[in-house]
DNA sequence: AAATTTGTAATCACGACTGTAACAATTTTA
DNA sequence: TAAAATTGTTACAGTCGTGATTACAAATTT
């Protein structure tokens, strides 16, 4: 029914499903299953599944007894892995229009921001690529205890 | 008209104001004549300039011979600033419904996504506070040349 | 008084996003 | 073989964010 939307939850979402992945030690999860957990529809959950499929980091099966696993063990999924398959944002947007080439500010400021975005960008995949699913994994049994 | 937006681009316009300011070094810079630079429509970019000044990085006067200057030189006038300014957003999103509760994993998925997601916006914005609108200066004029 | 400029509200069109229904394809089970 | 379960994918609806635009009051200079 379209909901309040504030930004994109996918990354989010994913990483609850691997989360739940990791908790299910290999036995494959449904998506309704998994849609219970996460509170939304199993299309949804599906879709972000399929990302994650394409980006080799779960397994899915159709059919009876079907569901996805986790296609590698937690210490090795990094939150930057799950981040670039499911969510292609990429910082502060530039110009919607070029600006003026007339203008000694408007044509040369374009690659000067590309390259400050791209350095701020970088600076926060590396935090993700130090955080494993096994980290989360961690931080929800010691929050749970 | 309402053209292709994929996300917020106040960011960049709001540096390229500033950029134009320092440029014009002291002599108050009009919506248009900005507006016809970042090539968009003056109200974009008084309603920018509006959360500029808020922030106190520029001044503003109403009338004949009014315009905006910057409050402070370039050198103290960091990307960070100007980015608290304009744009709000603040990473990835959490879920849109509250998880399960009676899950494991969605009962304490939330805080844990929350200090992780932090701590990879904070470098982002790390990077940010240690460029200045001078350095964008220098780059654009390195360009330039 | 006239001209200029900002500040702000209202509105429009468009795209992104999530939720939902529908259904083919696949797989297991009886 | 038939039935049941499950994924994969398309299509569509409702809502919100975004930028462009119009309009106009308020402020300031000439």
């Amino acid at each position: 029914m379209g909901l309040y939307v504030s930004k994109n939850c996918r990354f989010t979402v994913a990483v609850h499903i691997c989360a739940l992945l990791a908790h299910n030690a290999g036995k494959p999860a449904t998506s309704d299953w998994i849609a219970e957990s996460v509170n939304t529809n199993p299309v949804v959950i599906r879709r972000t599944l399929s990302a994650l499929a394409k980006a080799g980091l779960v397994k899915s099966w159709r059919g009876s007894n079907g569901g996805s696993v986790l296609a590698h063990p937690a210490q090795v999924v990094t939150l930057a892995m799950i981040f670039r398959a499911v969510d292609d944002s990429e910082g502060p947007a530039l110009h919607q229009q070029p600006p003026s080439a007339d203008c000694p500010i408007g044509a040369h400021i374009q690659p000067v921001l590309v390259d400050m975005i791209a350095s701020a960008e970088s600076a926060r995949e590396k935090v993700f690529s130090a955080l494993t699913l096994a980290d989360v994994m961690n931080s929800i049994q010691r929050r749970a205890a």
